[in-house]
DNA sequence: AGCGATGCAGCAAGCGCTTTCTATCCCTGG
DNA sequence: CCAGGGATAGAAAGCGCTTGCTGCATCGCT
């Protein structure tokens, strides 16, 4: 029914293995007999058993891209940067990978459950982005499953995710407490004292890492940090709506909304504007990411840019073996502060 | 080196068939029996070898997703919500499903390739999404090829795509043409009779559904188009700036812009507010797909709401085989309008 | 008590490909 | 003119799993 190898071989008067060894193409064909066996495939429609070749070779060509959240655009950037390089179809790399993008949802077994689909396929490297939960039987077991990927043969690669200690895995880091940092030093800077803060989820790294920037921020300028100034929630736009609204129950004196990213900040700005408070007049407001909308807004987001593409990239052509993992394992991607519409002095 | 069935077999002293059966819990198997398999599989850590229980069973447990551009939401949404049908982990569906996407990048090549890559690893179901590029060798080579993937036993779906004719594709279809052409309407009804339109990629059926729509609008009115009204471009944001300026600089008295999609239309946007102009005092911004951030904008954005996640909820369910498709395998999903401050009437 | 059902486990034959090892063949140099 | 050697092609042994079929108890029934 299906197109064999034998069948291809038989049609061109070869052996099934000179026809395994011309698709392969790493092992000497006289030309003309490589003619005959592509005229071969090519008359009988041939696709090659991906399953069949992945067991005789004891390896796969799938990759696979872990995300969070396959809607936000967070992470369709940085999964789209890495399936270039990964090769896929028309992408910069030789061979035909198959890139495939895995959503986790945010859910750690699912992400565990995800990275045993992708064990069980053989994959020849798994990336995973985004920030990670914080707990430690998680961790643990992510780290084992990690390990044992490795020990198969598959490439890991962390990006945008802080490293796995014990692991063989290659960490492309985001300074998100660096940028926390420097996107409240902006706003103290321009006279300040009063700042909510919206923060993600509290059991992920990125949540604490971009909180833990923003207090060092604040103490490093002697502000005394109010608790009622903290609250947490979900990474989107209607959970900046309602923790603003929160925000400003409590604390209706604040001056500024720093917010644990771009959508949250939008939802912030919103809720400020439905609260009849100008932007950046009443209140200022600042994103985390630089994602594309952001200068869209109006005003346009003061926010933190994090190179998405470039580190999605990077950590597909390491994830590829075609680019020197850095030196430890571990790098630190920055982001740059930019500063736009959406901040400004706070009212004399 | 690394676990196999036989291991397994071995160490709960049954024979591999029955430890087979046990995973794939299709046949009788003592309870007692079922057990010490169950904890030898624990004991050692086994990973079940996909190609090979994939080679042997003619069949894998992958599905394919294929997207034009996984950064962009409109494919994100969709994406998401076939896979959480698909199963996948912690899905609703009962077994665990690789659920995989695919990013062409709206190139018909990789699409093509994508489909043999799906089609080498045979598949249990794709499903395409977003339109289709109107090249027929290209439209024809699809379907070719959708067409073997069925013969080997593929489901496959189109998802906000028009039908493939000769083969045996579901395909849930957007309603574009209406959706523009509703979206026309109100702006005619507003009193507007000088429209720009700026149009996706003349190859894509989704852009010219969308013109053919607003065209049809015009013309149920009587308004009379100048071919200057209409610029194509990408679907993106920056491609909405540009082809507004282009737009203006033609004909400086429009009163609306109609875009392709959301993207596009906060690229207007932004471009009207550079030219110096008020929205809508001076010019009405409409949209299409209603994407998340499309109320975000200043004024909330007049669009057509396309319901993504249940379109693509429903795919999934059809390519799990878990849903009766429509009857004659077409069904058409209608879009919303959405009437927000973008759009008002002209000035008198 | 005897016999067909019934329930459960094992045997063994592949699934379609890769790859090592071996067999040719033809060319070159002595 | 023949041995040696490089270049190709083929034979065959799996890779790890599934599954049709067989085997053998056990069970219920007459």
């Amino acid at each position: 029914m299906t197109v064999t190898l034998a069948d291809v071989a038989a049609r061109a008067q070869v052996s099934p293995a000179t026809v395994s060894r011309v698709l392969n193409g790493n092992y000497p064909v006289a030309a003309a007999t490589r003619e005959r066996v592509l005229k071969a495939v090519d008359e009988l429609d041939y696709v090659l058993n991906g399953p069949a070749s992945a067991l005789a070779a004891a390896t796969s060509d799938l990759v696979g891209i872990l995300v969070n959240d396959i809607a936000d655009p967070f992470f369709g950037i940085m999964a789209s940067a890495i399936q270039s390089e990964i090769g896929g179809p028309g992408g910069r790399a030789g061979g035909e990978r198959l890139a495939v993008v895995c959503n986790t949802g945010g859910s750690p077994e699912r992400e565990l459950t995800y990275l045993t689909l992708l064990q069980r396929q053989r994959a020849a490297a798994v990336v995973l982005t985004g920030g990670a939960v914080e707990d430690a039987p998680h961790k643990a077991a992510v780290a084992a499953k990690l390990r044992k990927l490795e020990a198969a043969g598959t490439r890991v690669v962390l990006c945008g995710r802080p490293p796995a200690p014990d692991t063989g895995a290659i960490a492309l880091t985001f300074d998100n407490r660096g940028g926390g940092r420097e996107l409240t030093e902006h706003l103290i800077g321009l006279g300040h004292r009063r700042l909510g803060y919206i923060a993600g989820p509290e059991e992920r790294t990125t949540t604490r890492h971009r909180l833990e920037g923003h207090r060092a921020a604040l103490a490093a300028h002697g502000i005394e940090e109010d608790p009622r100034w903290t609250v947490h929630g979900r990474y989107d736009r209607r959970s900046g709506y309602e923790a603003t609204l929160e925000l400003l129950r409590r604390d209706p004196t604040l001056t500024a909304v720093v917010a644990a990213n771009d959508s949250v900040a939008l939802g912030a700005c919103a809720a400020l504007r439905d609260s009849g408070r100008r932007i950046p007049d009443d209140v200022s407001v600042a994103g985390f990411d630089d994602l594309p909308f952001s200068i869209d807004a109006v005003p346009a987001l003061t926010t933190v840019r994090l190179p998405l593409a470039e580190a999605g990239a990077r950590a597909g052509r390491i994830a590829m073996g075609r680019e020197e993992p850095p030196p430890g394992g571990i790098a630190t991607v920055r982001g740059e502060l930019m500063v736009r519409g959406s901040s400004g002095a706070p009212r004399a």
